[in-house]
DNA sequence: CGCGCAAAGTTGGAGTCACAGGTAGCGGCC
DNA sequence: GGCCGCTACCTGTGACTCCAACTTTGCGCG
C-alpha cells in the first residue's frame, strides 16, 4: 500500500513501529546506515534520511562512531505549578524530590518593557521595568530559563545586580507588604527554542521548549509577568484545577 | 568566529537572524537552492539542509514548484483549561471566539484499561473501561483529539455507539446525580505526533503536540480521565490560578 | 596476562548529479 | 483583449562519493 510514497518512510516507518511496540526497547541499537541500505534494499541517501528523520523524533539519538540506539524515555519530571508567589519554591521542591540539588543564578537590570511585556503589564510600550534573568539548575545542570518584569515602582532596586538563591519577586514584596496577589494567570504553549535558549539549557537537536507565561494579579493591577522556557523532553506541567461548584 | 562550525549553519543563522528581526517579513521569499548555493557559496548540500532545518523550525515552509516562503506565524488560539466538567464547552467557547464553527464526533466502545489508565483511575490493569475517542472540529477542520475513559461503573451504555455534538461525560453525568467534582488534575507535556494523530489533525512536518492529560476527582475516586491531543502550532493553554492565601 | 594501539565501523558534514511533479509567468494565438 | 499552453524555475526525493572525527574491538607485543 501506498507504494508512491517516498523509499525513506519506509524504513521511518518499519522502525518507528519496533521502537513504540517494543520489539526494539530502550538503548537497543539502530541498524547502521550500511545495514539499512541492505536490509531495506534502498540507497544510502534513504537511510541517512531516515535515521535524521527518527532521530528528530527524538525517538533515537545517534553518536558519532558508536550508532544510533533507541533513546531511553526520560521521565518527565513533574513541574507543579502552583498557587504560590514564589516560583522558586515549587521548583526546588521538584527538583528535590526527582533526587537532584536546585540552585539558582540570577541578574536584574533596568530595561524598557517590550510591546508584548508592556500589554502583558499593562504599561505603556517601553516604560521602564526591572527584568530578572535567571537560570535554575539540578546538581548544576540547567534545567529552566526564567525572566521576570516588574514596573519600576514595584521593584526594590534600579541598579544591575546579581546573585543565587533567592531573589524575592514583586510579588512575593508585594503580598508580603499587604497587598495580597489574588490571581495567577498563566498560558502555556510550544515552540522552538532561540539559539541561546538551546546553548544555555544544552538542549539536544529536537527539542522543543515549554514557553508558559505567568501574570500575577492584585486585584487589577499586573504586578509582576515571567516567561518561563522549560525543556520540552524533561518535564510535564502539573496543575490543579479546583471546582468551585 | 566559530569558523569551524558546519557552513549549513552559517546560512541558517543568517536566515534566521533576517526572518526573526523582520528583515524578511512573513510571506517573503527566502532564496532557493541554486541562489542559496550562489549566495554563499556554499554546495548544494548545505543550501538544502539549511532550508530542511528552518522549515523544521517552522519559520519558513516550502512548497514544490513555488519556492520557501516566511512562514506567517499563525496567532496562537487561547484554550481555557477551566473549572468545568463539560469541556467541550470550554472548547467551543474558545473556537467560536476564533470565529469558527465548533463541531464534534465521537465513538464510544468498551475496551481494557491499559497499565497508565488503570493508574490514573486507581482501578487495576485490564478492568473493563468505556473509551470515548472524539475529534473536535472547527470549521469542518480538525483542532484536538480527545479520549476518555470512565470505569464501567460510572458509564451509561457499555454497547459500542457514535455520534455527534455533545456527550455526557460520566463526571458530568455523576455531577448531575448528586455526587461533585471536587478537583480536576491536568498534567501537560510535549510530544511528536503520533502517525495517526498526524494523519487525523493534517499536522505539517514538524509541529509537535501538547498532550494534555485530565482526571476528574470525585473525593478520593477518580471518575473519569482523559487524553487530549493539541497541535502544537495553533493553540496555547490558558489557566487561571486562583490564589488561595 | 595485561595493556596499548591500530583497524574497522559509524555518524555527521559536504559536494555533485539527476529526475519527477508542481507553479507561475510570459508569449503567442484566437 | 483575453485565454491557453509552454517554458523556466523550484522543491522533494534519491543515488553516489569523499572525508573528518569518534568509538569499539580485537590483536599483537611487551
Amino acid at each position: 500500500m501506498a507504494n508512491s510514497d517516498p523509499v525513506y518512510l519506509r524504513v521511518v516507518e518499519d522502525l518507528r513501529r519496533q521502537i513504540v511496540d517494543g520489539t526494539l526497547p530502550p538503548g537497543a541499537p539502530i541498524p547502521s546506515r550500511h545495514q539499512i541500505t541492505r536490509k531495506y534494499s534502498v540507497g544510502e541517501t534513504a537511510a541517512r534520511h531516515a535515521l535524521r528523520v527518527l532521530a528528530q523524533e527524538g525517538l533515537i539519538i545517534g553518536r558519532v562512531g558508536s550508532g544510533h540506539r533507541v533513546r531511553e524515555r526520560p521521565t518527565l519530571l513533574p513541574l507543579h505549578r502552583t498557587r504560590t508567589t514564589e516560583p522558586l519554591a515549587a521548583f526546588a521542591a521538584d527538583v528535590q524530590s526527582g533526587g537532584r540539588h536546585p540552585t539558582c543564578t540570577w541578574r536584574s537590570e533596568l530595561a524598557d518593557a517590550p510591546p508584548e511585556i508592556a500589554q502583558r503589564l499593562r504599561v505603556s510600550e517601553w516604560s521602564p521595568v526591572i527584568r530578572v534573568r535567571s537560570v535554575l539548575r539540578g546538581d548544576g545542570r540547567p534545567l529552566q530559563l526564567l525572566t521576570s518584569y516588574e514596573p519600576v515602582e514595584f521593584g526594590q532596586s534600579q541598579a544591575p545586580e546579581e546573585g543565587s538563591g533567592e531573589r524575592r519577586s514583586a510579588a512575593f514584596r508585594l503580598a508580603a507588604g499587604g497587598t495580597p496577589i489574588t490571581e495567577i494567570g498563566e498560558t502555556v504553549h510550544v515552540r522552538v527554542p532561540q539559539p541561546t535558549e538551546s546553548d544555555l539549557l544544552e538542549l539536544p537537536a529536537g527539542v522543543q521548549v515549554l514557553h508558559v507565561e505567568r501574570t500575577y494579579w492584585a486585584g487589577d493591577r499586573a504586578v509582576e509577568t515571567t516567561d518561563a522556557v522549560i525543556p520540552g523532553d524533561r518535564f510535564r506541567l502539573v496543575y490543579g484545577i479546583p471546582v468551585s461548584l
